[in-house]
DNA sequence: TATGAATGAGCATTCATTCAT
DNA sequence: TATGAATGAATGCTCATTCAT
């Protein structure tokens, strides 16, 4: 039966490995077009599949999404637990933090774009979509449970960096999620930054740029 | 004739109202839905008047969303030069900009997020968008061009207001542009803030938030 | 305003008659087909108009069936009450029944074979079926129950032929709603006689036929 | 080599035994479901054999059906012929035929729905459909042929029955074929009774009735 | 032999846009 | 001028059937 464990094996290999080649080749394509813009057609193109293909692989145009972003947010929790675990200053560890963040919103700027700006198309796509009440447990059954804990987990990381900063006495005693608001807003405005500014920024740049004044801000020091 | 005339300027007078009236409708449903899930028959239901008058109004879906658009930016253009041409101090001007600007994010949340976020969708209805070639110059020729300059004026004022405190010695020497860009960042970025935040800001205490953090850091004073 | 009314009278009429001409040949062209091989496009074809258009008189393909059965309902249902109401004798109502119900088989031989026979597409086409809780009362609120209604407002007026043969001693007392039931079947069947039978009856013939069967059996006559 | 021959009866037995059983689910499902609306997915799953293999033993979805169709009807002609043999009175026999022919159109009500009724589906399905014309004579032949030989079979056994009774003179003179019409009528209706009856008769029970109402109609005897 | 994988051809439905009155 | 009517072009999704192993 070895023989038998094996092909399976291989097979289970395989179609995994053609579910990640869908999902890149949809991630390009829903990076470039957006959500709504996006046919399934044009991703079974990008992919060399046909359609049809696609659909035995994926429920829905939303499914592939949705495993795009899942499987990205997945990627960032555990860098950004990792980033917690350093033995490091807050301020360091801070630092770390931006230009991961700062290097995923510039790889997957698109993809975060549609996530948050195409609300209700994610509505849409995401919520018990009065369908999903027909197929109760078919796709993802909690769908934006799911994201919405990856997301908390994330944030929370975020809040402890800055807790040990404040503990440390590196930072100045502010709100904790108050100051983690800010620093996410800093890092996804920057990223996000509309069709008008001309520069571009590398990531290291930026994060610098964002480091530095989230820290410091623009107030000349008083001598106190 | 003098009739003649005023009928004329009557029916100017009409014709203007209603174009108001259905951009302002057309707002209503753009920011609810996005702009992709928009459709024009919703736009003409909310407006109340058939599709094809709207058609007569407005030569497409597009149009009509990017004259909702500039007219925006021509509010707020117009607004920040009234802020910079107060008599304050740079850290007044920057927290009366502050809070202009998220007020305006806040009301227009929706309309911004499309802007920026489905970009892909913009760049379709913007741009010389393959289409647009064959019907040359049919369109707004140069839709983006006053656009970008609306956006060049605006940000232009916000790096005075911020050059202005460089040497009033309010702020550090920092880099104009790049503060600007991250004051910019840190507002949209606030704004957007994607499915996840939970706490509600009013616009004053988002405008407290964002303008204490940006002037000055989350970092304890150095006594120097 | 009157101008305004008839304007109005005439558009509605035109609405009118083109639904009426569509329903005419989706009939045809479900009656050829069945419901489930016959395609939007087909009854587009049919009533030489666009795919589209059809969707703005009907909602869905469904609607587009139901409103053909039910019209179909519509009128025997009031013929039947007609001969109901005759001044006759039962037999006669009864052979009056018989032909009528005949021809109307007859004529709409394929729909009701649809109606009868597709039955698991009736079900999924008519019923609650799941996609109608979300527009709750938009479609034809109570689809299947109009239907029920009419066919039992149907059924209980040849009972009550029967009834009054019983009554008037022309018939046997036998229980109404069986013989009910056989007489419907017997009718039934006849039309529906599967791809069989080679020999045809005009309507007169089974008439006389069914008639005469559904009297007098076939037993010989005992002296009793 | 005496082996071989075994092993390959072994394994003509095997197909055939893998045949049947698929046939049987793939009646099931049919019979749930109607024809258009029964997948060769959904085959599979009920046979639990992969939808390829499907495809090794039959060569569409449409000769699963034929092959259902043909052997029900084997089935049917056996029996009835078995009944034209008793040794009993016209009138027994006609109430054996009855019940047989009740309780087969009771067990496979829906699979002879489909048949008779999905009439545009199986002429697509047996007929020299269009299509088949491309791939002459490949799929069974002559497949209605065999059908209707089977029909007719049964259909003069029926025949010949009720001429049985005639000629003891337990029957009026009637003629044979109409009557032979109206009894297939009488059975086949009441068991394709559409969605409104309400009433479920057993075999039995529907038996007697469409027995007695054929042998005796519903008139009052006349004393003659 | 048995089967997982792949797909072409369709299908119901939608929507921005044009046209005729 | 205002609008009801009409439609071409898509779009997400399905399914019978074939192929490669």
């Amino acid at each position: 039966m070895r023989k038998n464990e094996i092909r399976i094996e291989r097979q289970r290999h395989r179609i995994e490995e053609n579910k990640r080649y869908i999902l890149k080749a949809a991630e390009k394509v829903f990076a470039k077009k957006g959500y709504s813009l996006t046919t399934v057609d044009g991703i079974a193109e990008e992919a060399q599949f046909s359609k049809a293909t696609l659909y035995r692989y994926f429920k829905s145009k939303s499914e592939i999404f949705f495993e795009i972003v899942i499987s990205s947010f997945e990627d960032v929790h555990h860098k950004v637990n990792k980033i917690q675990q350093m033995e490091s200053s807050a301020e360091e560890k801070l630092r770390e933090l931006i230009f991961y963040v700062s290097s995923f919103y510039h790889k997957k700027r698109n993809l975060a774009r549609i996530l948050m700006m195409e609300r209700s198309v994610m509505k849409k796509v995401f919520n018990l979509d009065s369908k999903d009440q027909l197929f109760p447990s078919s796709h993802h059954p909690k769908i934006p449970t799911i994201l919405r804990s990856r997301m908390e987990d994330i944030f929370n990381i975020m809040c402890e960096i800055i807790h040990e900063g404040i503990e440390s006495r590196e930072f100045r005693k502010v709100d904790v999620r108050d100051a983690c608001f800010v620093l996410g807003a800093m890092i996804r405005g920057f990223h996000f930054r509309g069709p008008m500014r001309d520069k571009e920024y590398s990531v290291s740049e930026s994060t610098d740029l964002l480091h530095s004044f989230f820290l410091e801000g623009i107030k000349k020091e008083r001598k106190t």
